[in-house]
DNA sequence: CGGACAAGCTGA
DNA sequence: CAGCTTGTCCGG
């Protein structure tokens, strides 16, 4: 490539490849390999070993050429192992490492190739691929980030298309299956795409990259367009710390490089308002996308057995192809009363829950303290089930509908689809059928309740993916069945004209108060050395710090600067920290 | 991370 | 005070 007087690199500094260790070390590049012209492979980013502490470890080229400290002995680099992030992906990493307060060693591992990669391969070609015609998608991708927010039912792919018209691009989804789905559909299209991270190096060459979140620092030469589909999905922020998210890593990225970034979701975070142009497909087909659902209060028809399945979904279900019924308990029953003077099944020595795991035993749910099935008000032997679980849910299926029901759980291993029509389960049954007419949510409420900062949204989700089960085979779609004794409770007004709108800007004014993310930002700091940690921590200005609570503090702060700024200035204590900056969960 | 070395604890 | 555990430091 460009020749024109390359700097040889000498000496190299690196950043090795352990999580504890965060200085940096100067090695110096054996003659022979600046006489083999290896020596030129080395840039900011590539993968190196070296021999450290008598060990040989990876490590990445940081800098070339950089001024040690006088009198330090250097010694020299072990071997040339790999190509590594690219300048604009590494320097990405180290902004990362701040933003989350993690090791720059893991993000650098999240951009690197997972084999080896020993040289640049050679372009190939790609085949041109059309804006699609709808001017609508082609305004999406324009000079500043946008969120697109579409109906539920929404074909994605014009949005793909588009990304791919401009040049080699980045498109994040958030399941593996979606990924290998894309890449298949580009390829057979002739388009060069690789699956991140397994085809590492086609974004080295030049091609387009699909994958997951960590596909957010692919190395992708003459990148041109960035694309994430389903923003507001949880799978796009790492649960574990780092907690990084990568909606926040493209927007950065986007930033940088001066890209077109697009975003797409039915209900897009206040996060990404925050920081893009929002534009909104037709209300009338969004409004379309949500009308699949119809919400129904099982109390309207007591008929039996605890009130679970009115006659209208029991009449559903006999008709439909195939269903789904979602039950958010595990066991057999969660809940129980006297029948007889309705009196709470409640542990005599903790005062918790009982629940009835075998046929003749009760037991709590704290401790496990047992009895044997009997009221310890009237002493009478039959319960009723106030929150009946999965396993009973789908016996009392069973005897309704004379049909054989199969339960899913996260434990199933592989569901035989001959066996019956009904798949019932705990929210992992929506991603293990892959379509359905009918989506019953049993007990919505459990959703409702749930009083997680997010809780809504992830009822929402859940939402989502239910009417594109019901969209996937039929022409004419199928349907999804909420039930809920608040049927007039206003997170169901989403369900009508204008309700996604409304209930994101409740969303983003709810956060706006609380001074969460995008209006203010948090760390969640917990683990032994917490305590002393902290200590320090208060005598900074501008944060606000609460807690502990269950062992964990939280470090509140209307700026991300000053939190990050804050927390990086303590030094950090010899016993262990966790600490976890605007985590989805706490 | 993991080896080196130092400081702390135990036992007769 | 040897012999061992536990803690702290540091690497090119």
């Amino acid at each position: 490539m460009d020749d024109e007087k390359r700097i040889i690199p000498e000496t190299v500094r690196v950043i090795p490849d352990l999580p504890a260790v965060s200085k940096e070390f100067d090695y110096t590049v054996p003659v022979n390999w600046i006489e083999s012209g290896l020596a030129s492979q080395l840039t900011v980013g590539s993968l190196v070993r070296i021999k450290f502490r008598n060990r040989s470890i990876g490590a990445w080229v940081s800098q070339i050429n950089p001024r040690t400290e006088a009198g330090i002995q250097l010694q020299p680099l072990k071997k040339f192992s790999s190509q590594g992030p690219s300048e604009e992906v590494f320097s990405l990493s180290l902004w990362a490492a701040d933003r989350w307060q993690g090791p720059t060693s893991r993000f650098l591992k999240t951009a690197s190739p997972q084999r080896m990669v020993k040289s640049i391969p050679p372009s190939r070609p790609s085949r041109k691929v059309e804006m699609p015609s709808s001017e609508f998608v082609a305004s999406a991708f324009g000079v500043v980030p946008t969120v697109v927010r579409i109906s539920p039912k929404a074909d994605r792919w014009p949005y793909i298309q588009a990304a791919v018209s401009l040049g080699n691009a980045l498109i994040l989804l958030p399941s593996a299956s979606e990924v290998r789905i894309v890449v298949n559909r580009l390829r057979r299209m002739g388009v060069h795409v690789g699956e991140y991270s397994k085809d590492w190096a086609v974004g080295l060459s030049g091609g387009t990259i699909v994958g997951n979140r960590s596909a957010a620092f692919a190395t992708v030469e003459n990148l041109s367009a960035i694309l994430m589909i389903d923003e507001h999905d949880e799978s796009f922020q790492e649960e574990s710390s780092p907690t990084w998210h990568c909606r926040e890593v493209v927007l950065e990225r986007a930033r940088r490089q001066g890209l077109p970034c697009v975003f797409t979701s039915p209900i897009p975070t206040p996060e990404v308002r925050h920081h893009s142009r929002l534009i909104s497909e037709e209300n009338i087909e969004e409004v379309q996308g949500w009308s699949s659902i119809k919400v129904i209060d099982p109390r309207e028809d007591d008929s039996a057995m605890g009130g679970l399945w009115p006659r209208s979904t029991v009449e559903a279900l006999k008709f439909a192809e195939r269903s789904i019924v979602v039950l958010n308990r595990t066991g057999r029953a969660r809940l129980l009363a006297c029948r007889q003077c309705g009196e709470l099944v409640i542990c005599t020595d903790c005062g918790s829950a009982m629940q009835q795991l075998e046929d003749d035993l009760l037991e709590c749910t704290r401790f496990g303290h047992s009895r044997p099935v009997l009221c310890s008000s009237c002493l009478s032997t039959s319960m009723k089930n106030l929150r009946i679980g999965v396993t009973r849910a789908g016996e009392e299926l069973e005897a309704l509908l004379n049909e054989p029901v199969t339960q899913v759980t996260k434990e199933t291993s592989s569901i035989d689809f001959q066996r019956s029509k009904i798949y019932l389960g705990t929210e992992a049954v929506l991603h293990r059928v892959d379509w359905a007419d009918l989506v019953v949510f049993a007990d919505f409420d459990q959703e409702l309740l749930a009083k997680r900062y997010r809780s809504e949204e992830q009822a929402l989700s859940k939402l989502i993916r239910a009417i594109r089960l019901v969209n996937r085979k039929s022409v004419e779609s199928g349907n999804v069945v909420v039930q809920s004794q608040q049927p007039n409770h206003p997170f169901f007004d989403v369900l009508f004209k204008g309700g996604v709108e409304t209930w994101c800007l409740k969303e983003s004014s709810r956060r706006a108060i609380i001074q969460y993310p995008p209006f203010g930002h948090l760390a969640v700091i917990s683990g032994p050395g917490s305590e002393e940690y902290i200590a320090e921590v208060v005598t900074q200005g501008n944060l606000e710090v609460l807690g502990p609570n269950d062992g964990a503090w939280l470090v509140k702060s209307p700026r991300l600067e000053d939190l990050s700024g804050s927390l990086s200035r303590v030094p950090r204590p010899k016993k262990r920290l966790r600490l976890a900056i605007d985590p989805l969960r706490f």
